[in-house]
DNA sequence: AGAATTTGACCTAA
DNA sequence: TTAGGTCAAATTCT
C-alpha cells in the first residue's frame, strides 16, 4: 500500500506536474467529450454536466499552461472555502492531530506511513445514520467530544479481523445541524468486499466511464492498483455517469479545499505526512449538484497553485491518486 | 448462539 | 493532567 509514498519518494515532482496535470486533463476533457456524444438525448443533466465538465477542464488547461504564477495555496481562499464548509476542527486547529498512532507510529518516514483521511460531510435522509458508504463498519467506540454537542463515534473496518483491513472511520453529528455528519475516513480498505452491485443502465456509458476511470488511473502509473476505498456510496439507482461526476466533484474538490492543514497537504510541513482529505459531500439534489461545479471550479484554481510552486506538487500528486479510489469503485 | 453495540476503563500524545 | 482514541466486558440484537 505504498502507492502515494513512491510518488513521494520517487522524489518526481517539482515543476513537472503542471505539464502531468495538462495530460490528465487533457484525457480527461476527451473522454468525458465522449461521454457527452455517447449519452442520448435523455440524459440532460448528464449532459450538462458533461459540458460543465468539459469546459471546466479546458479552462483549467489553458490557465494551467498559459500562467505559471497563480498565488500560492497559502491564500486565504481556500482557507475560507474549507472554513465555510464547516469542517475546521479536526485540521486546523490540530493539523497533526489523531493520524500518527497505529502501525505507522514507528515508520521513519512519515511520508511512507500510509494513513489517509478524508473527511466527508453527509446528510442522513433518515436523521440516524449518514448514508451508506459502501464499507461494512463495527463500531468499537463513543466518546464525547469537548465543544462538540455531540459524541463521537468510532468505527472500524468489519473486517479487521478477518482480512486485517485496518480502514477506521470517524462519525460525527454536526453541531449546526443534527442532520448532517462529519465522517472522518482513516487509512484504506485493504479487504475484499463488494459494494451492491451497480445495474449497468446504460452500458454504452458505463464503457465510457471504465475507459474515464482507466485514463484517470493513469496517475498512479506504476503503482499497485488499489482496493475499494470508496469514501461514500451513491445509490446504485444513480446513473452511472453522474455518480462518476459526483466522485470526480467530491474527491478532485477535497485535497484543495483542506484548506485548514494545506502546508501539511502540500508537503510543505515536513513534520507531518499524512493526507487528509476533506470534502463536503451531500446528496445529488440539482442545486448541490450546481455547487460541486462551482467547486469543481475551485480546483481548477488550485490545480494552477498546485502546478506553480516548486516542490508542493508532491502531496498534491498524492491526492490526486486518490482518483484510484474512484476507478475501484467502478470496477 | 453469534454478531453487533454500548460504555466505562485504559492508553497515549500533547 | 487532559482530550481523544481504543479496548473489552456487558448488553442487546438478529
Amino acid at each position: 500500500m505504498a502507492r502515494s509514498m513512491e510518488i513521494v519518494d520517487g522524489n518526481n515532482g517539482g515543476g513537472s506536474h503542471g505539464g502531468l496535470v495538462v495530460t490528465e486533463l487533457s484525457h480527461i476533457k476527451e473522454l468525458v467529450r465522449q461521454l457527452d456524444v455517447h449519452l442520448g438525448g435523455s440524459h440532460e443533466l448528464c449532459k450538462i454536466l458533461a459540458s460543465q465538465i468539459f469546459s471546466l477542464t479546458e479552462r483549467s488547461i489553458s490557465i494551467i499552461t498559459s500562467s505559471s504564477s497563480s498565488g500560492s495555496l497559502d491564500g486565504g481562499g481556500l482557507k475560507r472555502s474549507a472554513a465555510d464548509a464547516g469542517l475546521a476542527s479536526p485540521f486546523s486547529a490540530t493539523p497533526t492531530s489523531g493520524v500518527t498512532d497505529g502501525p505507522f507510529k514507528n515508520a521513519k518516514k512519515r511520508k511512507v506511513m500510509e494513513k489517509r483521511r478524508h473527511q466527508v460531510r453527509v446528510s442522513s435522509p433518515a436523521g440516524d445514520n449518514p448514508v451508506e458508504d459502501g464499507h461494512s463498519w463495527r463500531k468499537y467506540g463513543q466518546k464525547e467530544i469537548l465543544g462538540a454537542k455531540n459524541p463521537r463515534g468510532y468505527y472500524r473496518c468489519t473486517h479487521r479481523h478477518s482480512q486485517g483491513c485496518m480502514a477506521t472511520k470517524q462519525v460525527q453529528r454536526t453541531d449546526e445541524d443534527s442532520t448532517l455528519f462529519d465522517v472522518i475516513y482513516h487509512g484504506e480498505h485493504t479487504c475484499v468486499q463488494r459494494p451492491p452491485a451497480a445495474p449497468e443502465h446504460n452500458p454504452e456509458a458505463n464503457s465510457l466511464l471504465q475507459s474515464l476511470t482507466a485514463g484517470l488511473t493513469v496517475k498512479t502509473e506504476g503503482l499497485p492498483p488499489l482496493a475499494t476505498t470508496a469514501p461514500f456510496y451513491l445509490s446504485s439507482s444513480t446513473p452511472a455517469s453522474i455518480r462518476s461526476m459526483a466522485m470526480l466533484g467530491a474527491e478532485l474538490h477535497s485535497p484543495f479545499s483542506a484548506a485548514p492543514s494545506t502546508s501539511e497537504n502540500w508537503g510543505v510541513s515536513p513534520a507531518t505526512s499524512d493526507s487528509n482529505h476533506v470534502a463536503s459531500y451531500l446528496p445529488l439534489e440539482d442545486a448541490e449538484w450546481r455547487r460541486g461545479q462551482n467547486e469543481l471550479q475551485e480546483v481548477v484554481s488550485a490545480l494552477v497553485a498546485a502546478g506553480a510552486p516548486p516542490a508542493p506538487a508532491m502531496d498534491s500528486l498524492d491526492e490526486l491518486l486518490d482518483i484510484d479510489d474512484i476507478a475501484s469503485f467502478f470496477a
